[in-house]
DNA sequence: AGACTTACTTTTACCATGCAAGAAAAGGTG
DNA sequence: CACCTTTTCTTGCATGGTAAAAGTAAGTCT
């Protein structure tokens, strides 16, 4: 773990930038930060100096020419690590959050339904040390609570409550770390290297076990939702289909809570998939397209923008459904009259998909973006 | 119009914060900037020559009695106008957003369904100049689209498209005026003088003649909504619902929009309140009440809030019934479990609070927080 | 070669800021 | 009544970020 010395605010968010959008010049550097040539120069000549980025002379028709200024992800390394119930698993990102490694190790057995935190750390630090030597910062995720970017306020899966697992794992670890909510890992990575490209608010719907959302406002994450997204989960769709467990009748809890669904049928919620639901039930299927389709007009529609990220890995067979399509061309209304244009993308999420997020989440707080 | 020195950008905010929050002393105003005590010493000293603030002494315990700074509200005048299709509607607000005079006056008639654009900038001139005669920026809002705080993309009650009016108005009157979207204008006025004050991020919904929306993402008041609320105003409330313009059966459109609804009843839709609709035909106003309801979920759900203000002269009416209040419960799901707390306010506007609202945009134009 | 164009760098002056010391305005105390 | 304490506000001074202007570098065009 090579020391680096610490970047100034404005080096940070410059390298933010550059990771996000790409190399640039200095003008159009400038441009998005508001700044005068001369004070960017400044800045950038001391980022160069500390090796985060490069210059490349860029040949141009007229006139001297300009240096392409690229980040250097090479000269920062983090560990993101997704928790489950059973197993950690982790992956070393560079700055430009691409994986490099990836390992996962099984957490320690429950003692009386929780799973020992001790036995966590240390299997953390193992995963942080097997994973790369100059480790600058780790980030951990789970399904659950997270406050403070430190506490597990709750976390279901590990039977846990208020463990300030950040803390502990930076303390033993001498790197610092921060926790987040899994979801909430998935939207700051989707905020620096996708749907926040373009848009600086954005809806993210995670449709797998359960239901899950995140909402990005101006640039800034939500790391709570009121009530756990319970407001956009029960929005109602038809009101003649099947009751939730709340006995909303048609909402969309009702169609795409896969534990939910899979309890209705009397099956084990576990391990069944929504192609299985489907042709155990194909009218279920088409409800819970139509519901995955009103499900992106509404949170469109109270957020008011146009990009919406589905995530998990059932949400590619859903959103390929012609019904959702069909509902929200209906929602949209008659194409002549409209002037929004969806942005939609899917994201099929595994394991190490999440990690990464987590991962990028460690660079944000690295860069001070958090 | 005696002209007044410009204030700093700092200076403009802290009196927009005094006005927004009440006094409040020099110590308060540092926290709530993060500026060191000698800084806010210097600008305060500034505006206090300038007349913008006032001191007092408070009484304390020991130790020197601090200073209480207030903001005059007095110090600058704006003129606030509500156009509609055939009045201007005026009003004389001092800083706080007070009205001091009221005065309408009848826009000249149409030509070829045109409202002739000089006579309304010449109305405006008289009103402005009926109202003060120190008057320092004057906000105009009318229902319909409006780009760049100036120019009416398309004023369907004036027949316009692509006129600019608040360069015509600045450039006849002499003094600055911006222009707005009525409904935008007042997100504005509650986001300084209203829910603003505990919440930098809310929705506005206003039902009366059609259905309005406005939203205010992290103290930014977006300008336009994607298609004009329509994703909002469409979505589903009860399948078995009445069918709106669209075809959509039971949308929030179908039981809300109140001149739709009144053609359905073969009532010109112009005079027609929802009380008179609510006893011709009680079942729809049950519904009605439950759109709202869903309405307000789906508002606070998808922009995560939980500040919503209903405005409009009927909505009143609509949001006291028990309907709204079960739909909601229902909504929520059990109060055991609920960590939210909606706070819902409702505003019976008139045209002197709509042209009040434009005054506040005045009013912001003029403190540079536009 | 010299003029021109574009991109970057240095110089310089400026202004807001923060720190620290000091002044002011009270009450309390000998 | 003089003096101390407490709290708040103000002033002197150094700092650091910023923009404008002037200067330098690296190329093309005639």
């Amino acid at each position: 773990m090579d020391d680096h010395p610490p970047l100034s605010p404005r080096a940070q968010a410059i390298t933010g930038h550059l990771l996000m959008h790409g190399p640039s010049t200095r003008a159009a550097l400038c441009e998005a930060f508001g700044l005068s040539e001369a004070s960017m120069s400044r800045v950038v000549r001391i980022m160069a100096d500390a090796g985060i980025v490069t210059e490349e002379s860029e040949r141009t028709s007229i006139g001297r020419p300009r240096q392409i200024l690229t980040a250097v992800p090479e000269s920062r390394h983090v560990v993101g690590i997704k928790l489950t119930g059973d197993t950690a698993y982790g992956v070393l990102c560079d700055l430009a959050g691409e994986v490099i490694t990836s390992l996962s190790l099984p957490l320690p057995a429950r003692a009386e339904g929780i799973v020992p935190v001790e036995g966590v750390v240390r299997v953390i630090g193992r995963l942080v040390r097997r994973l790369g030597k100059s480790v600058d910062g780790v980030g951990i995720s789970l399904g659950g609570v997270v406050d403070g970017r430190s506490v597990v306020r709750d976390g279901p899966f590990l039977g846990w409550r208020d463990v300030d697992l950040g803390e502990r794992v930076s303390r033993s670890g001498g790197v610092p770390a921060v926790l987040s909510n899994d979801v909430v890992a998935l939207a700051r990575e989707q905020l620096w290297f996708g749907a926040g490209r373009t848009h600086d608010t954005f809806g993210v719907i995670t449709v797998g076990a359960g239901l899950g959302f995140a909402v990005v406002r101006e640039g800034i994450v939500l790391e709570h939702l009121i009530d756990n997204g319970h407001l956009l989960s029960h929005s109602p769709v038809d009101s003649t289909g099947p009751a939730c467990r709340l006995g909303h009748h048609g909402c969309v809890a009702g169609y795409l809570d896969r534990d939910a669904v899979a309890a209705r049928f009397g099956l084990p919620g576990a391990d069944v998939t929504f192609e299985q639901l489907a042709t155990l039930d194909p009218s279920w299927f088409t409800g819970a397209a139509t519901a995955l389709g009103h499900l992106i007009a509404t949170v469109a529609g109270g957020l008011q923008t146009e990009r919406i990220v589905l995530a998990g890995e059932d949400v590619g067979t859903l959103y390929a459904s012609p019904v959702t399509a069909t509902t929200l061309e209906l929602r949209l209304g008659p194409a002549g009259n409209r002037q929004c244009e969806l942005t939609i993308s899917t994201e099929p999420l595994g394991f190490e998909d999440w990690a990464r997020g987590a991962g990028v989440v460690g660079i944000q707080a690295l860069l001070g973006a958090l």
